[in-house]
DNA sequence: CTGGATCCCATTTGATACTG
DNA sequence: CAGTATCAAATGGGATCCAG
């Protein structure tokens, strides 16, 4: 037990709340390849409701992990794009792919 | 949207179930220095009740990141470990800690 | 010391319908 | 299209007491 340890674990527990909420991790990394819409990450997100996706949106905003851009066309749009803040995040992400990758075989069908 | 990026999607959401659990992250992060007991657990993950700890060893031992290694003595020992599963957890960990150092100053009083 | 059992509450998430 | 409103359900997690 010492000093070094007790930040890592600071720094590693303050991550884990923002990463480690529903949907989160997959959102940053849908949101890797460029910005998206409302529809299309709901659509990536498979399953999530736009309750859930709303809310999971702006609480990334708060946190200065996503930007939300509005454009007052017709019909409405409104696009989502990682920060540099959110970008320092796909080093996780990318981690967690590879260890997917090694370990969780994916049963998904197509 | 193409068959890699859908498996890249799939791992990364099977990952973050995992590691996404309360807590979870903290435990592997503070078994990534040796075996530790379980009250040693109890102490680093500061705030955590016996019940929830129990109940993330069971699950993180169900899942094949940890064993559980049990003593018959007087006090009895228990031990926790990460298995190689477990350890390849640790480059995610690694890249949370990072993340944190640079952008989640921690304000915690010593 | 290492948990199991029980009770209970707060938060999160989902389903569905609806609106500007 | 991009959400909001409302209700219901699941889940997480703390407190406490107890046992091997």
């Amino acid at each position: 037990m010492n000093a070094v340890h007790e930040a890592s674990t600071c720094a590693v527990a303050a991550t884990a709340e923002i990463i480690g909420a529903k949907w989160t991790a997959l959102l940053v990394h849908d949101l890797s390849e460029g910005p998206r819409r409302f529809s299309e990450l709901e659509h990536s997100c498979s399953g999530i409701s736009p309750r859930t996706l709303a809310e999971r949106l702006r609480a990334l905003e708060q946190e200065g992990i996503v930007e939300r851009h509005s454009y007052p066309e017709s019909p409405p749009r409104v696009e989502y794009e990682l920060t540099g803040k959110g970008e320092s995040l796909l080093p996780i992400i990318d981690a967690m792919r590879l260890f997917g990758h090694s370990w969780l075989p994916c049963h998904h069908q197509h």
